[in-house]
DNA sequence: ATCCCACACTGGACAACGTCCAAGTCAAGC
DNA sequence: GCTTGACTTGGACGTTGTCCAGTGTGGGAT
């Protein structure tokens, strides 16, 4: 994702300070941010950034593909970086960890027609949630 | 779900006019209510109710089992009183609609001991999104 | 190099959704 | 019919997210 800049770039994108510090953000270790958490790594980074911009910012990104929204059941929405390669989640149910995973399988395949209702059926989500080892073990 | 009253009583619910308001309207056409339009339902038949009744009431609907909460990408939850028939939900991204579905095969037996990171997993939600018929030909 | 302006940013008000709490009310067991 | 503790109320508050008018600026044109 280090050529995240030059491909937003290639799009069009005006490259602003803001843009770059919210893209720099996301390039870190590979964690799922809620907005304010994006903010406020921005803001150590470029202490008069707005929370406004962020989140203008997350939502450009999200349009162009280049990051996803995972609604969670949490109240916040979070932005995960890794988009482009295919996976889903697995969610603790007692501390909120996430980590990305590969099941085998496709879903898509597993929606027979008849459950379909004439739907043009273009993605799927799949979201597991279970007990992460420390919080089994407490 | 007509029994849904005597199920909450078995379990030691106290019964108020609200609660059984807030079931009535559950139990109505199966939808995905959002809590606001669960409370306007219920203020249609119980004006004095409050709308901190609403919440509470689906959170131990919810704890307790008898409905589930729904995750879209929506601003708000949705409450889905279909709790006891294991389903996943198909959702249109024009205009929202939510339809019950019921995909073969079994994802959580798709997920390999590899990529379960020592998580103890109990569940998998499934989304699957697209266009319905209409929004489909607009 | 500089000018210019469309696009981007800011800060604060606003909106939607949800939670919390003190005080009043009521279901249900005695 | 009492009593009591659980339930409800209404409103304040919190969090997350959106909008907008005014200001600033990246980067192409000159």
């Amino acid at each position: 994702m280090s050529d995240l800049l030059e491909r937003l770039r290639g799009r069009g994108w005006r490259m602003t300070a803001q843009r770059r510090v919210v893209a720099e953000v996301l390039d870190g270790e590979h964690v799922h941010l809620t907005a304010d958490e994006v903010h406020a790594r921005a803001v150590a980074k470029l202490p008069e950034i707005s929370r406004a911009t962020v989140y203008n910012t997350l939502g450009e990104l999200v349009s162009l593909g280049e990051v996803l929204e995972v609604a969670t059941d949490k109240r916040a929405k979070r932005y995960d970086p890794n988009a482009h390669r295919p996976h889903h989640h697995l969610i603790c149910a007692g501390c909120g960890a996430i980590r990305d995973v590969h099941p085998s399988g496709n879903p898509l395949a597993d929606l027979p027609d008849s459950e379909r209702f004439g739907f043009t059926v273009s993605d799927v989500e799949v979201t597991y949630r279970g007990l992460c080892p420390n919080c089994a073990a407490a």
